[in-house]
Order: C-alpha cells, then sequence, then structure tokens
DNA sequence: TTGTAGGCGTTATCAG
DNA sequence: CTGATAACGCCTACAA
C-alpha cells in the first residue's frame, strides 16, 4: 500500500504538498496539482484516514448508542442519524445496549477509545454515572429520545407525559373507565415512566381511581405483549382498554386479546405508542401516538455537531407528538 | 488527555511497560504492574485505540453494508453480525445503500478508507465491478444475503430459487393457477430475480403457462406492495394467489387487496419472504419462507474473520429456508 | 506556491 | 523482565 510518501516522491514534490491536493486543492497551482494527481494514480494510492485522525485528532466518526436496531423506531430514528452524519462526511459506529446499563456503559468506554468525536445516545438511565461522568468531562454527546427538558446535557426528545396522556383522554373520551397498561420497565425506561405518569394522571383528572392491577411492567416484545394483555383479561374486573407503551407491545397485545376469542376493537381497544410504519397496516389499524422518528435522529445528529463546534450552553429540544386515531379504539362495549 | 507517555514517567519505567501492562500483563513482574496500573489511574489515564490501529494497522472495525436497516429482515441480520463483532472485540460500521450501486461504491470506498479490517456486503449486483475489484486487491469481505453458490467470493446466503419454487408450490397444491408476483426490481436485487426464477419454473413445472402480465417489479416497501396489487387485480383475468419477494411487500399487499373489497384469504391468497417477525402477529397471519437472518449475519461476520485470519480459499454456505405456512393462504376461491 | 521537519500515541524490535 | 527507539501515514506550523 503506497503512501503519500511514494506519491511524492514519484511526482517529485514534498508530502505537504500532496497533503495538500488532497485537503486544500486550490492551494496548490495546477500543474503541480496535475502532476500529483497522476502520481497517485500510478501508485494506485488509497488515502488512509485512520492515520489522519491520528494525526488531528477527529476521527470523523461518532457513535451511536441505542437499546436494540430490532425495534423500527430505532432503526427509523438510526437512518435519521446516518443520513446526517452523511452529509458531514462522518461514519456511524452502532451499538445495542439490549436495555442493559452495563452494556451501555461498555459501549461508551469502547466507543470513546476508539476516539469517536462524540456521542449520541439513547439511555437506559438518565440519572445515572455514565452521563454524569461524561459531562464533567466535558465530553460532546446527546441524548436521543430524551426525557429531560432542562439541565446540562443536550437532548432531544419529545414530551412522554403529554403523549400518555392523550392516549388515556381518548379512550376515557370512548367513555371506557377501566384502562389498563402494559409499560416497559421503568427501571429501564424512563420513557416509559413518564408514559405511565401521563397515563395516571389523566384518569385522576377525570375523577378514575388508580388501579395499580391494571399496570403491567415488562421487557418490549410483541411475545410479552401477547402474554401480558392475558394477564390483564385474567383479572376479576378487566380493563376495556389497554394502552401499550409502544407498539411493538400493542401488536403483540392484539394477538394476545385474539387467543383469548376477543373481537377487536369491538370488545377490548388497545393503543400503541411510537407510529412505526406497519402499524397503520394491520387489522385493526394500530390507533397510537406518533412521534417522529426520524426527524428526531437527524436533529440529535445535527445538534451533535453544533455542540462538538462550539460547546455553548446545553440544548434541549422536544419534538411534537401527535395522537393517531385509527381502528383498534372504539367506545365502550355495552 | 494523558498518554502511555506520561503514565510512563509517573510510574518510573519505560513506556513498553505501559503498554505491555496493557496487551500482556502476564509479562511483567506484578510489583511493576502495580506500579503502573496506579500511576495510570492518577492520571486518568485513557487508552487511545485509534493510536493502536495506527501503529498496528488493524483497527478493530468492521465495516456492514446493507440496502437499508428500515427493513427487519436487515435489522435482524445486523444484530447478528454486531452480537458476533462483539465477541472478537470489533466495532461495526454500518451504511445503507438505499438499493443505490454508486452508494454501495461510495460506501467501500470510504470504509476502507477509515481502515477496516473487512467488509460485509449484501450487494445490489454481485456481478458488479465493485466486488471484483475488492478481490482482485485480495480485500478481505463477504457477502451477505448472497446468491451465488460457487466461486471466488466468500459469501452466506441462501437458496432463493427453492423459495419461490416452495412458495408457488405451495399456491399449486392449494389448486391456485392464476399465480402472480410482486417482486423487488430485478435490477436492484438478484435475490428477488432468483426467487421469480424458482416461481416460475415451478409454474412450468407444472403445466402452467408462464404469464408475464402477473409480475410487477417495483421498490420493496409497504406502500408499492398496496399499489402493486391492486394493479394485478385490475388485470381481465386477476390472479388468485399472490406471491411478494418480501414480508414488507406482502404486508403492503394485504392491506391494497382489502381496500379492494377482498377477504383475505378467502378471495386471494398471499404469501411473503423473510419471515420478520411480525409476520406472525398480522391478520391473516403471513404464509412466507423464512430465512435465518440472524444467524446469517453470525455467519457471516464469523466467515469474515476467518478470512482475514486465514485467506484460504473462498467459503459459500447457503443455509436452510423453511416454508411457513399461516393463515393467508387457503384453497382457490370457487 | 512549495518544502522542511516535528508531532500525534502506540507498538514492536532489539538489546540489556 | 525491562528500556530505548524506530516505525506507522498524515498534518501543519514555519520557513523559504
Amino acid at each position: 500500500m503506497s503512501t503519500i510518501f511514494d506519491v511524492a516522491k514519484l511526482a517529485g514534490v514534498s508530502t505537504a504538498t500532496v497533503s495538500r491536493v488532497i485537503n486544500s486543492p486550490e492551494m496548490v497551482r495546477t500543474q503541480t496539482r496535475e502532476k500529483v494527481t497522476r502520481a497517485m494514480k500510478i501508485c494506485n494510492y488509497k488515502y488512509n484516514s485512520l492515520a489522519r485522525g491520528f494525526a488531528t485528532k477527529q476521527s470523523n466518526t461518532i457513535g451511536l448508542i441505542i437499546p436494540t436496531i430490532n425495534n423500527p423506531v430505532f432503526a427509523e430514528s438510526t437512518r435519521g442519524v446516518q443520513d446526517y452524519a452523511d452529509v458531514r462526511k462522518t461514519q456511524v459506529i452502532l451499538g445495542n445496549t439490549y436495555y442493559q446499563y452495563d452494556q451501555e456503559k461498555t459501549l461508551v468506554d469502547t466507543l470513546r477509545e476508539k476516539q469517536v468525536d462524540g456521542l449520541i445516545i439513547t439511555t437506559t438511565n438518565p440519572r445515572g454515572n455514565i452521563l454524569k461522568t461524561l459531562a464533567d468531562e466535558n465530553y460532546p454527546f446527546v441524548l436521543l429520545y430524551s426525557t429531560i427538558k432542562t439541565g446540562p446535557f443536550w437532548a432531544v426528545g419529545i414530551d412522554n407525559y403529554r403523549g400518555g396522556y392523550k392516549v388515556t383522554d381518548h379512550f376515557i373520551s370512548l367513555g371506557h373507565r377501566r384502562i389498563g397498561m402494559v409499560a416497559g420497565n421503568f427501571s429501564i425506561s424512563d420513557r416509559s415512566f413518564h408514559r405511565w405518569h401521563g397515563y395516571r394522571q389523566c384518569l385522576l383528572d377525570h375523577g378514575i381511581a388508580y388501579d395499580k392491577n391494571l399496570l403491567i411492567q415488562t421487557d418490549y416484545s410483541l411475545t410479552e405483549g401477547q402474554g401480558s394483555v392475558k394477564t390483564l383479561l385474567s383479572l376479576a374486573d378487566p380493563p376495556t382498554a389497554i394502552f401499550c407503551s409502544n407498539d411493538y407491545l400493542a401488536l403483540g397485545a392484539m394477538k394476545g386479546a385474539r387467543e383469548r376469542g376477543l373481537k377487536l376493537p369491538k370488545d377490548l381497544s388497545i393503543a400503541g405508542f411510537d407510529d412505526i410504519e406497519i402499524a397503520s397496516y394491520v387489522i385493526p389499524a394500530l390507533t397510537t401516538i406518533r412521534q417522529p422518528a426520524y426527524e428526531m435522529g437527524k436533529l440529535g445528529a445535527e445538534l451533535l455537531f453544533q455542540r462538538m463546534e462550539n460547546p455553548a450552553r446545553p440544548i434541549q429540544r422536544m419534538l411534537g407528538t401527535e395522537l393517531i386515531v385509527r381502528d383498534s379504539t372504539a367506545r365502550v362495549p355495552g
């Protein structure tokens, strides 16, 4: 593999000149430039951007830490991050925490060792040590799917509380009073916690007593949704509506309910959260909260670059959500 | 940021020793080792693996090129790649081609400049120049979702032809004779082409004339599936069964058919390809060909490491597929 | 506009 | 078991 040294020798110039035709061609005389270009071709020169990163202390690489790429909502925001990174000529290294905090720690460390220029994190615990340390060391990072509206961290997210509130309000407006919730474990997802909070507050605001038996905390997956709904339906006084804290859970819940012989949405209303693409393709089409995942990823990346270039005071951006009413929710039976 | 040099000075040893306690601690006396460890702590030393990569010419990073992370089947294989890479202490840089060949080219170049140790590629064109060049330069890479069973490339894939054949055979066994196909564009997906080939051959083997009007080539997406099925249903002599070359297309087709007032599967049988997780959660549950995406990703990564360590003769592995019969296919109406 | 030369942090070779 | 030192490929003052 030839280096700028070989090229320089062949072209009869110095390595500095070669470096210049690569990085700021306008600074070198046309004739010289062509001579160099020709030489590069001849020795089949390949640029080594790792060496560059080493010299400049800038790797043109960022790290993206998410719970799991299998959830379409994270796939979508990942695409947003990548697309913006692309315009900034930087690559993204992806890591899944699978909702495990120590995995998050490992990833942060590994990626920092790799000298990524910055980190975009969907954290499992916004109050943990990982982020605190990062901030203390003034390391550039931004939170995605953040629940934090203020404070020392750069972040972009949505108002999960309001989302949960909206869904619940929708149920109530359809006459439901027994409203259950299948939520991602609060210990690994404060997003889920905030959604629950909105759900709970809405109940109270409408004079409906909060019943903790109607809440199930579980892993985010189709199977868990499927199982949890059955538990809820086995209660002495089962819910007539269920709010699932993401669409995968909701899709699973729909299957579980049907396996119990229920007709949807007649016998049971179900709503999700995220509005992944498939949500409008299933039967009945899923009522859910749309969150702008792609835009969030893109904006997160934008903020990260802004933060890296000009570490001013932290910016938090909260994107809008929207209740999308489709066919999986209906008036309370009877 | 402190370096091994600082640590060495503080510990009163040479940089070589510090390097040794990092990379082969057993080679240094316990006492010295502890002295160094202590020094590292004191100066809050952070290892720079980029510098290491520069020195060793090994970045411990691999590149993964896929069409789009939004298709769950690619998300799943990506996870397989990542999980195996993880056990080899290497990170993966992800890039989407969005099925564009020139984007594939760009990604290969960029990632090579970044000095990734190897590449895992789901290519848009297995006979194009990109792979040829890579192979000529003896660059380590392996193909994923490969259609190639033999030849100079390392690869792992499935038998798409047989998959297409199986689905079609299933339709025929249910009495269908008018069988349509909604396929990903052959120009960007030879996988789709092979599936079509199996479909076509199966028709012929059963004495059913091939009708090119029953084939639609399109982009892989829910919307395209939805639209394409309508075109097919508008034919003078419409199909009673439709084979979609992936599950997203099939899920879209189900919606499109329903919008035309058809009852599924009574009025129209639909089958997909991939067996993404959601396939068994929709109504009617989707009949499809299961391809082991996670295993494929994992095996692909394994092969890449094998190739990097011992560039022997190329290995191609074809994984098994399975027809999963669910509820979206039924006997021909009437 | 171009050349010289030192530096980036770690590894690896060779002595001791 | 440890130390000295030359790479590794590119960038960037500074000088010419």
